[in-house]
RNA sequence: GUGAGAGUAGCUCAGUUGGUUAGAGCAUCAGACUGUGGCUCUGAGGGUCGCGGGUUCGAAUCCCGUCUCUCACCCCA
């Protein structure tokens, strides 16, 4: 035997069994988008390098060490590690934003990150995502909160939290980073290693840090919140007063930061009890300067995106998974012998043109190992393909599931099955 | 990328202190008189014990390496 080729480290098949749950999501997202209008983009799954370098930023761990990075002659290109930076190049090149001005759109696709796989983490990862570009309204970044939350109610999936916070504008933070870099510094040698480097690269992760001594530290640190100029501090006070009227819980969450450097203002990631720590389904938030340093107009910007594993996996924990069905199989044509195999592959292809899925058995098997294959798929109906059926022209037909049997000519059967 | 654990039929797992032809359940396939599924019964197929090397008279079992997965980090959806 040829030696078997395995899939790359991180590279998950889904799997035929896999697909009524993630056709449920998919088609859950298709209802919520379509509820807010938005509209469905698909860019490609590799771009030029720089547009990640620039986009979610060159000291990200996601651009330093976890994108799949190839030449491509000259070029360097790399497969998307998320698909923001994609749907604003792409607003950009075609100029979307100069035909209207302000556009929201969907995306549901791979995304790629070169990370140690475990359960519901892999390389290769599908997101469920949305931008709306062109606005810097607070009832914008309101709308996407409410949009995702109604995505996961649309999903099956109860029991989401919605935690909020402001990061501010790059020029309060840029006031708030020295605030905080003041306030830790005396505590600096506590810190943790990753801590450490961080103060230099990043201090705002430092509050994010899952170290007990760090959390402490951050605890005492004041908050961004605190530090909002007077533009920054209104814009967030509305969006958590949309959100109240609009009835949608959730909490502000004062070191809640995200790992991108394009985001500005509003963030928010939507997380669900029963993953445990890692307990994030959605995260976003608004980043109005993306577009402009993409080279296109100043425009403000409002997204987020879904893990769908970790959707999934909430969905399975809270038992809603299960009630996800099967597809359906409306008829299974049996053969009695083997000269009627012509006939049933002939019905067979008169049924599908009538509408009515329809299976038949192909190696010949025999009239039982038939019938357990009808009852196997689910088929709803059997039509038996014998000697006497082609003599008189009508049909036996069996509902499987109370094993009734009546009579039926060829052109009854699709309409009798259609219509139970 | 770091640390730890696991890897035996398609799936879930047994496999005694290293000892003959590696087992079970489920699943698959086939049979149980005449043209009928689910339940039951009978039988069959299916494993170079992840892969490679080493120790040994002898390795699924011990050692090393490697790959993959899982868990915890890092980070993130």
């Amino acid at each position: 035997m040829a030696e078997k080729i395995r899939a790359p480290r991180g590279m998950p098949d889904t799997l035929p069994h896999e697909m009524p749950l993630i056709r449920r999501l998919e088609s859950a997202a298709q209802r919520a988008f379509a509820l807010y209008a938005y509209e469905e983009i698909r860019p490609p799954l590799f771009e030029e390098t720089r547009l990640f370098v620039r986009g979610i930023g060159d000291a990200t761990d996601i651009v330093e060490k976890e994108m799949y990075t190839f030449a491509e002659g000259e070029d360097s290109i790399t497969l998307r590690p998320e698909a923001t930076a994609s749907v604003v190049r792409a607003a950009v090149e075609h100029d979307l934003l100069k035909q209207k001005g302000f556009w929201k759109l969907y995306y549901i696709g791979p995304m790629f990150r070169k990370e140690r796989p475990q359960a519901g983490r892999s390389r290769q990862f599908y997101q469920i995502g949305c931008e709306a570009l062109g606005s810097l309204e607070p009832t914008v970044d309101a709308e996407s909160i409410l949009l995702a939350a109604r995505f996961f109610r649309e999903a099956g999936l109860e029991g989401v939290k919605v935690n909020i916070n402001s990061i501010g504008c790059p020029t309060c933070r840029a006031a708030y980073r020295k605030v905080l870099r003041e306030a830790i510094e005396p505590h600096r040698a506590q810190l943790c290693q990753d801590c450490q480097a961080r103060f230099d690269r990043n201090v705002f992760r430092i509050l994010d840090c899952k170290k007990e001594l760090c959390k402490k530290i951050a605890m005492q640190a004041p908050v961004m919140r605190e530090h909002l100029d007077a533009d920054c501090r209104q814009h967030f006070e509305t969006v958590c007063a949309l959100l109240k009227a609009a009835g949608q819980e959730f909490t502000i969450e004062d070191h809640l930061v995200r790992g991108f450097d394009y985001y500005t203002r509003t963030v928010f990631e939507l997380s669900h009890p029963s993953l445990g720590a890692r307990d994030a389904v959605c995260g976003g938030g608004r980043y109005d300067n993306l577009v402009a340093e993409l080279g296109g107009p100043a425009a403000g910007c409002v997204g987020f995106a879904v893990g769908v594993v970790p959707t999934i996996l909430a969905l399975e924990k809270t038992g809603a998974a299960a009630a996800v069905e099967p597809p359906v199989l409306d008829v299974y044509l049996i053969a009695v012998d083997d000269a009627m195999r012509a006939d049933v592959f002939r019905m067979a292809q008169e049924l599908r043109a009538a509408g009515v899925s329809a299976e038949m058995d192909y190696e010949r098997r025999s009239l039982k190992a038939q019938m357990r294959s009808a009852n196997k798929l689910g088929a709803r109906f059997t039509v038996m393909v014998g000697p006497e059926e082609i003599a008189s022209g009508k049909f036996k037909l069996k509902a499987m599931a109370t094993g009734e049997e009546e009579m039926a000519a060829v052109g009854e059967i699709a309409g009798k099955v259609l219509g139970k």
